[in-house]
DNA sequence: ATAAGGTCTCCAGTCACTGGAAGGTCAAGC
DNA sequence: GCTTGACCTTCCAGTGACTGGAGACCTTAT
Protein backbone atom coordinates (compact mmCIF):
# COMPACT_ATOMS: atom_id res chain seq x y z
CA UNK A 1 0.00 0.00 0.00
CA UNK A 2 1.74 3.13 -0.75
CA UNK A 3 1.19 6.07 1.03
CA UNK A 4 -1.44 8.10 -0.59
CA UNK A 5 -3.47 5.22 -0.48
CA UNK A 6 -3.15 5.32 3.41
CA UNK A 7 -3.59 8.75 3.46
CA UNK A 8 -6.69 8.82 1.95
CA UNK A 9 -7.93 6.38 4.42
CA UNK A 10 -6.71 7.10 7.50
CA UNK A 11 -7.54 10.87 6.51
CA UNK A 12 -3.70 11.65 7.79
CA UNK A 13 -1.61 13.60 5.11
CA UNK A 14 0.61 12.05 3.39
CA UNK A 15 3.05 14.59 5.17
CA UNK A 16 2.28 13.84 8.62
CA UNK A 17 2.89 9.94 8.18
CA UNK A 18 6.22 10.37 6.71
CA UNK A 19 6.73 12.78 10.21
CA UNK A 20 5.18 10.24 12.01
CA UNK A 21 7.57 7.84 11.07
CA UNK A 22 10.54 9.87 11.22
CA UNK A 23 9.75 10.05 14.83
CA UNK A 24 9.58 6.35 14.81
CA UNK A 25 5.84 5.94 15.61
CA UNK A 26 5.81 3.65 12.43
CA UNK A 27 8.00 1.54 10.73
CA UNK A 28 6.83 0.63 7.13
CA UNK A 29 8.63 -1.67 5.05
CA UNK A 30 10.43 -0.03 2.15
CA UNK A 31 9.46 -1.77 -1.73
CA UNK A 32 12.34 -1.97 -4.25
CA UNK A 33 11.80 1.30 -5.84
CA UNK A 34 12.20 3.24 -2.17
CA UNK A 35 8.59 3.85 -1.90
CA UNK A 36 6.89 2.99 1.39
CA UNK A 37 5.00 0.16 1.68
CA UNK A 38 2.51 -0.20 4.26
CA UNK A 39 0.86 -3.12 5.81
CA UNK A 40 -2.49 -3.41 7.48
CA UNK A 41 -0.86 -3.17 10.54
CA UNK A 42 0.70 0.20 9.90
CA UNK A 43 -2.69 1.24 8.69
CA UNK A 44 -4.05 0.13 11.79
CA UNK A 45 -1.21 2.13 13.80
CA UNK A 46 -2.17 5.42 11.75
CA UNK A 47 -5.64 4.93 12.30
CA UNK A 48 -4.70 4.77 16.11
CA UNK A 49 -2.32 7.84 16.41
CA UNK A 50 -5.13 9.81 14.75
CA UNK A 51 -7.70 8.84 16.98
CA UNK A 52 -5.58 10.01 19.98
CA UNK A 53 -4.38 13.09 18.32
CA UNK A 54 -7.72 14.14 17.93
CA UNK A 55 -8.57 13.56 21.17
CA UNK A 56 -5.60 16.15 22.05
CA UNK A 57 -3.18 13.74 23.18
CA UNK A 58 0.49 15.00 22.49
CA UNK A 59 2.86 12.57 20.02
CA UNK A 60 4.40 11.34 23.56
CA UNK A 61 1.18 10.41 24.93
CA UNK A 62 0.34 8.87 21.49
CA UNK A 63 3.64 6.74 21.99
CA UNK A 64 2.81 5.83 24.98
CA UNK A 65 -0.65 4.65 24.56
CA UNK A 66 0.32 2.76 21.12
CA UNK A 67 2.75 0.91 23.63
CA UNK A 68 0.58 -0.05 26.24
CA UNK A 69 -1.72 -1.33 23.46
CA UNK A 70 0.79 -3.41 22.00
CA UNK A 71 1.77 -4.72 25.73
CA UNK A 72 -0.83 -7.87 26.65
CA UNK A 73 0.70 -7.57 30.30
CA UNK A 74 -1.00 -3.78 30.52
CA UNK A 75 -2.70 -2.80 33.48
CA UNK A 76 -5.80 -1.03 32.49
CA UNK A 77 -4.60 1.50 35.35
CA UNK A 78 -2.03 3.05 33.51
CA UNK A 79 -3.77 3.97 30.20
CA UNK A 80 -6.25 4.83 32.71
CA UNK A 81 -3.61 7.36 34.72
CA UNK A 82 -2.11 8.93 31.26
CA UNK A 83 -5.70 9.46 30.02
CA UNK A 84 -7.29 10.90 33.46
CA UNK A 85 -4.03 13.41 33.02
CA UNK A 86 -4.33 14.50 29.92
CA UNK A 87 -8.06 15.26 30.59
CA UNK A 88 -6.87 17.50 34.08
CA UNK A 89 -5.06 19.72 31.09
CA UNK A 90 -7.72 19.65 28.71
CA UNK A 91 -10.14 20.92 31.83
CA UNK A 92 -7.01 23.31 32.89
CA UNK A 93 -7.00 24.93 29.31
CA UNK A 94 -11.24 24.97 29.11
CA UNK A 95 -10.45 26.81 32.37
CA UNK A 96 -8.06 29.18 30.79
CA UNK A 97 -9.89 29.85 27.54
CA UNK A 98 -13.16 30.46 29.75
CA UNK A 99 -11.42 33.02 31.44
CA UNK A 100 -10.66 34.67 28.70
CA UNK A 101 -13.84 34.49 27.49
CA UNK A 102 -15.51 36.12 30.35
CA UNK A 103 -13.21 39.18 30.18
CA UNK A 104 -13.09 39.85 26.57
CA UNK A 105 -16.68 39.41 26.20
CA UNK A 106 -17.69 41.76 28.67
CA UNK A 107 -15.53 44.02 27.02
CA UNK A 108 -16.70 43.93 23.74
CA UNK A 109 -20.23 44.30 25.21
CA UNK A 110 -19.06 48.00 26.46
CA UNK A 111 -17.42 48.67 23.43
CA UNK A 112 -19.77 50.79 21.40
CA UNK A 113 -18.12 49.77 17.93
CA UNK A 114 -18.71 52.66 16.00
CA UNK A 115 -16.76 55.62 14.16
CA UNK A 116 -15.76 57.11 17.40
CA UNK A 117 -12.34 56.27 19.14
CA UNK A 118 -13.77 55.67 22.85
CA UNK A 119 -12.92 52.23 23.35
CA UNK A 120 -13.26 50.61 26.72
CA UNK A 121 -11.51 47.60 25.45
CA UNK A 122 -8.31 49.66 24.68
CA UNK A 123 -8.52 51.36 27.99
CA UNK A 124 -8.72 47.97 29.83
CA UNK A 125 -5.40 46.92 27.93
CA UNK A 126 -3.95 49.95 28.58
CA UNK A 127 -4.89 50.49 32.36
CA UNK A 128 -6.06 47.51 34.21
CA UNK A 129 -3.45 46.04 36.50
CA UNK A 130 -5.98 42.97 36.35
CA UNK A 131 -8.66 41.20 35.08
CA UNK A 132 -10.71 40.37 38.39
CA UNK B 1 15.17 51.90 33.51
CA UNK B 2 17.23 48.36 32.71
CA UNK B 3 15.44 45.55 31.49
CA UNK B 4 15.26 43.86 34.46
CA UNK B 5 13.59 46.67 36.04
CA UNK B 6 11.21 46.36 33.30
CA UNK B 7 10.79 42.79 34.14
CA UNK B 8 9.93 43.05 37.75
CA UNK B 9 7.30 45.42 37.17
CA UNK B 10 5.78 44.34 34.09
CA UNK B 11 5.91 40.19 35.36
CA UNK B 12 7.65 39.78 31.46
CA UNK B 13 10.66 37.58 31.79
CA UNK B 14 13.56 39.35 30.54
CA UNK B 15 13.83 37.35 27.27
CA UNK B 16 10.00 37.87 26.65
CA UNK B 17 10.88 41.46 26.93
CA UNK B 18 14.19 41.01 24.35
CA UNK B 19 11.70 39.05 21.88
CA UNK B 20 9.78 41.46 21.77
CA UNK B 21 12.01 44.61 20.75
CA UNK B 22 13.57 41.93 18.27
CA UNK B 23 10.19 41.53 16.43
CA UNK B 24 9.68 45.34 16.49
CA UNK B 25 7.19 45.64 19.24
CA UNK B 26 9.11 47.83 21.08
CA UNK B 27 12.24 50.11 20.38
CA UNK B 28 13.90 51.39 23.86
CA UNK B 29 16.99 53.57 23.55
CA UNK B 30 20.24 52.51 24.62
CA UNK B 31 22.98 53.78 27.13
CA UNK B 32 26.36 54.48 26.23
CA UNK B 33 27.27 51.15 27.96
CA UNK B 34 24.89 48.99 25.12
CA UNK B 35 21.70 48.27 27.62
CA UNK B 36 18.59 48.99 26.67
CA UNK B 37 17.41 52.15 28.61
CA UNK B 38 13.50 51.65 28.92
CA UNK B 39 11.16 54.85 29.05
CA UNK B 40 7.89 54.69 30.99
CA UNK B 41 5.97 54.83 27.03
CA UNK B 42 8.14 51.10 26.84
CA UNK B 43 6.74 50.30 30.50
CA UNK B 44 3.30 50.97 29.35
CA UNK B 45 3.72 49.45 26.11
CA UNK B 46 5.09 46.39 27.32
CA UNK B 47 2.86 46.20 30.04
CA UNK B 48 -0.35 46.93 27.16
CA UNK B 49 1.24 43.89 25.43
CA UNK B 50 1.27 41.50 28.75
CA UNK B 51 -2.24 42.36 29.23
CA UNK B 52 -3.01 41.67 25.16
CA UNK B 53 -1.16 38.03 25.57
CA UNK B 54 -3.16 37.50 28.51
CA UNK B 55 -6.03 37.56 26.79
CA UNK B 56 -4.76 35.43 23.89
CA UNK B 57 -4.48 37.75 21.70
CA UNK B 58 -1.69 36.33 19.26
CA UNK B 59 1.62 38.85 18.78
CA UNK B 60 0.11 40.26 15.27
CA UNK B 61 -2.69 40.94 17.13
CA UNK B 62 -0.85 42.57 19.81
CA UNK B 63 0.63 45.02 16.92
CA UNK B 64 -2.70 45.68 15.61
CA UNK B 65 -4.28 46.88 18.93
CA UNK B 66 -1.03 48.92 19.89
CA UNK B 67 -1.07 50.63 16.59
CA UNK B 68 -5.22 51.07 17.37
CA UNK B 69 -4.07 52.48 20.62
CA UNK B 70 -1.74 55.18 19.16
CA UNK B 71 -4.00 56.02 16.90
CA UNK B 72 -6.35 58.90 17.95
CA UNK B 73 -8.13 58.29 14.89
CA UNK B 74 -9.58 55.15 15.28
CA UNK B 75 -12.94 53.79 14.85
CA UNK B 76 -13.98 51.43 17.81
CA UNK B 77 -15.39 49.66 15.68
CA UNK B 78 -11.71 48.24 14.31
CA UNK B 79 -11.07 47.50 17.86
CA UNK B 80 -14.40 45.81 18.27
CA UNK B 81 -13.75 43.84 15.26
CA UNK B 82 -10.43 42.38 16.25
CA UNK B 83 -11.81 41.39 19.71
CA UNK B 84 -14.82 39.68 17.94
CA UNK B 85 -12.75 38.05 16.31
CA UNK B 86 -10.67 36.57 18.63
CA UNK B 87 -13.15 35.87 20.74
CA UNK B 88 -15.11 33.65 17.92
CA UNK B 89 -11.43 32.02 17.92
CA UNK B 90 -11.71 31.41 21.53
CA UNK B 91 -15.00 30.42 21.36
CA UNK B 92 -14.06 27.60 18.48
CA UNK B 93 -11.35 25.87 20.69
CA UNK B 94 -13.69 25.67 23.69
CA UNK B 95 -15.85 23.83 21.88
CA UNK B 96 -13.34 21.61 20.24
CA UNK B 97 -12.26 21.45 23.72
CA UNK B 98 -15.16 20.60 25.42
CA UNK B 99 -15.85 17.62 22.81
CA UNK B 100 -12.76 16.23 23.46
CA UNK B 101 -13.40 16.42 26.98
CA UNK B 102 -16.84 14.76 26.76
CA UNK B 103 -15.47 11.67 24.76
CA UNK B 104 -12.58 11.30 27.02
CA UNK B 105 -14.40 11.75 30.17
CA UNK B 106 -17.09 8.82 29.01
CA UNK B 107 -13.92 6.80 27.96
CA UNK B 108 -12.17 7.17 31.60
CA UNK B 109 -15.66 6.39 33.12
CA UNK B 110 -15.47 3.14 31.57
CA UNK B 111 -12.26 2.15 32.18
CA UNK B 112 -12.10 -0.01 35.26
CA UNK B 113 -8.17 1.05 36.11
CA UNK B 114 -7.14 -1.95 37.60
CA UNK B 115 -4.72 -4.25 36.84
CA UNK B 116 -6.80 -6.85 34.30
CA UNK B 117 -5.54 -5.23 30.54
CA UNK B 118 -9.02 -4.79 29.39
CA UNK B 119 -9.49 -1.06 28.86
CA UNK B 120 -12.50 0.82 26.68
CA UNK B 121 -10.47 3.53 25.93
CA UNK B 122 -7.80 1.69 23.94
CA UNK B 123 -10.51 -0.36 22.62
CA UNK B 124 -11.91 3.04 21.41
CA UNK B 125 -9.06 4.18 19.83
CA UNK B 126 -7.95 1.34 18.39
CA UNK B 127 -11.65 0.77 16.64
CA UNK B 128 -13.69 3.92 16.47
CA UNK B 129 -14.58 4.68 13.26
CA UNK B 130 -15.38 8.13 14.67
CA UNK B 131 -16.36 10.19 18.39
CA UNK B 132 -19.77 10.36 17.60
C1' DA C 1 8.89 9.72 -26.19
C1' DT C 2 6.63 12.43 -23.29
C1' DA C 3 3.60 14.13 -19.90
C1' DA C 4 1.26 13.76 -15.62
C1' DG C 5 1.22 12.43 -11.24
C1' DG C 6 3.12 9.91 -7.33
C1' DT C 7 7.13 9.32 -4.42
C1' DC C 8 11.62 10.29 -2.36
C1' DT C 9 14.87 13.29 0.69
C1' DC C 10 16.24 17.42 2.73
C1' DC C 11 15.79 22.12 4.29
C1' DA C 12 13.29 25.91 6.10
C1' DG C 13 9.41 28.02 8.34
C1' DT C 14 5.52 28.23 11.66
C1' DC C 15 4.34 30.52 16.94
C1' DA C 16 6.00 32.67 20.89
C1' DC C 17 9.12 32.08 23.27
C1' DT C 18 13.11 29.61 26.19
C1' DG C 19 17.74 27.89 27.29
C1' DG C 20 22.49 28.26 27.04
C1' DA C 21 27.13 29.82 25.70
C1' DA C 22 30.48 33.37 25.46
C1' DG C 23 31.65 37.75 26.57
C1' DG C 24 31.22 42.93 28.20
C1' DT C 25 29.83 46.08 32.38
C1' DC C 26 29.02 47.65 36.96
C1' DA C 27 29.06 48.17 42.08
C1' DA C 28 30.85 46.52 46.37
C1' DG C 29 34.26 44.81 49.31
C1' DC C 30 39.20 43.79 50.31
C1' DG D 1 43.82 47.72 41.95
C1' DC D 2 41.56 43.31 42.01
C1' DT D 3 38.18 40.08 42.50
C1' DT D 4 33.57 38.55 42.93
C1' DG D 5 29.01 38.36 41.60
C1' DA D 6 25.14 40.26 39.51
C1' DC D 7 23.81 42.29 35.65
C1' DC D 8 23.82 43.11 30.63
C1' DT D 9 24.86 41.96 25.61
C1' DT D 10 24.51 38.97 21.21
C1' DC D 11 23.88 34.79 18.80
C1' DC D 12 22.45 30.06 18.13
C1' DA D 13 19.56 26.17 18.91
C1' DG D 14 15.45 23.90 20.50
C1' DT D 15 10.39 23.44 21.61
C1' DG D 16 5.49 20.67 19.20
C1' DA D 17 3.61 18.95 15.49
C1' DC D 18 3.63 19.61 11.60
C1' DT D 19 3.71 22.22 6.71
C1' DG D 20 5.61 24.04 2.37
C1' DG D 21 8.71 23.83 -1.22
C1' DA D 22 12.74 22.43 -4.09
C1' DG D 23 14.82 19.08 -6.82
C1' DA D 24 15.11 14.49 -8.25
C1' DC D 25 13.46 9.78 -9.12
C1' DC D 26 9.67 6.35 -10.43
C1' DT D 27 5.39 4.78 -12.68
C1' DT D 28 1.63 4.74 -15.75
C1' DA D 29 -0.80 6.14 -19.76
C1' DT D 30 -0.90 7.94 -24.20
Amino acid sequence: MNISDVARSTGLPVKTIRYYEDIGLIAPARSDNGYRDFSDSDLHKLAFIGRARSLGFGIEACRDLLRLYNDQTRASADVKRLAQAHLDEIDRKIAELGQMRDTLSHLIDACAGNDRPDCPILADLAAAPDHA
